[in-house]
DNA sequence: GGTAATATTTAACAAAGTTAACTAATTTTG
DNA sequence: CAAAATTAGTTAACTTTGTTAAATATTACC
């Protein structure tokens, strides 16, 4: 790596470790963190299946379908089965669940706020981005 | 939020997910991602404490103990009873510990190499230094 | 010198991941 | 078109790794 490299990953260690270290546990609204971006992913991508959150968060299917399971038993999520191909449940959020999305004071939008603090319209603007640049080529490029 | 916020807001939710996807799990050279993780924070942080790492990556001091008792077991980490305080163990690598660091093409190294490659010298030092600034910011004033 | 605080470990437990095996539905193919 | 293969999802058994509570050993403080 050279110089501009090594600055680069440097700082992207601290970006992810605060990421890991601020998502990966706590509970707001009696929904754990995961929960919570499952039901967030859900209300995001509605009629969704299973299938597809499980290969979002990069697990495996037995552990989506148990988290699933939870939430449409806690009324957070309703699944519909497809009429189209019925091995496929289609997922959606309840009220419960758009509520508690919608009224999520989360990580990320905490994140948003503090940073647009810190930096100018223009830097905010110009960060974005580059992020986005950058996540194009880094998500469809993926091993 | 307003629309500069919402954008980053957005843009920053891919790269959560994308973080999370990719770290969370994994093994390489026999070890998982964790272990990596806290075999490079001790490389980093040579003679730190057990605390200071159970601090680092906001866990409960036994589940690092737990993690740490793995690592010194494969003889990839090594703990000496300090002389100033015998309740404290400083940490260090092994030569093992060392070498699988040293050679692991991670996940950050890879990030950095593609997201140098999809920049231009003088984008990457911009997001390096925005993001730099943003990280003082965030990681200083954590609630 | 007795009490409080600190670093770490042990024990018991819970959450959430894994693989393997199963069901039910759909698609492919000879 | 029927048998075989594939696909979406679940259940079961197990592992990993987190948690809290309690224990140990050491140090700090009136």
């Amino acid at each position: 790596m050279n110089k501009s490299e090594q600055k680069f990953y440097d700082i992207f260690t601290e970006l992810q470790c605060f990421i890991l270290a601020n998502m990966s546990k706590g509970e707001v609204n009696g929904v754990t963190a995961t929960h919570y971006n499952i039901i967030e992913y859900i209300y995001r991508h509605d009629k969704c299946t299973g299938k597809q959150v499980a290969k979002a968060f990069n697990i495996s299917p037995p552990a989506i379908s148990r988290q699933l399971k939870f939430l449409i038993e806690n009324n957070l999520i309703a699944q519909e089965q497809s009429s189209l191909d019925r091995r496929v449940f289609n997922l959606s959020t309840t009220d419960n669940g758009k509520f508690i999305v919608d009224s999520s004071e989360n990580f990320r939008e905490r994140v948003a706020k503090k940073v647009s603090k810190s930096l100018t319209k223009n830097e905010l603007e110009s960060l974005t981005s580059l992020l986005s640049k950058v996540m194009t080529e880094i998500v469809e490029n993926q091993t």
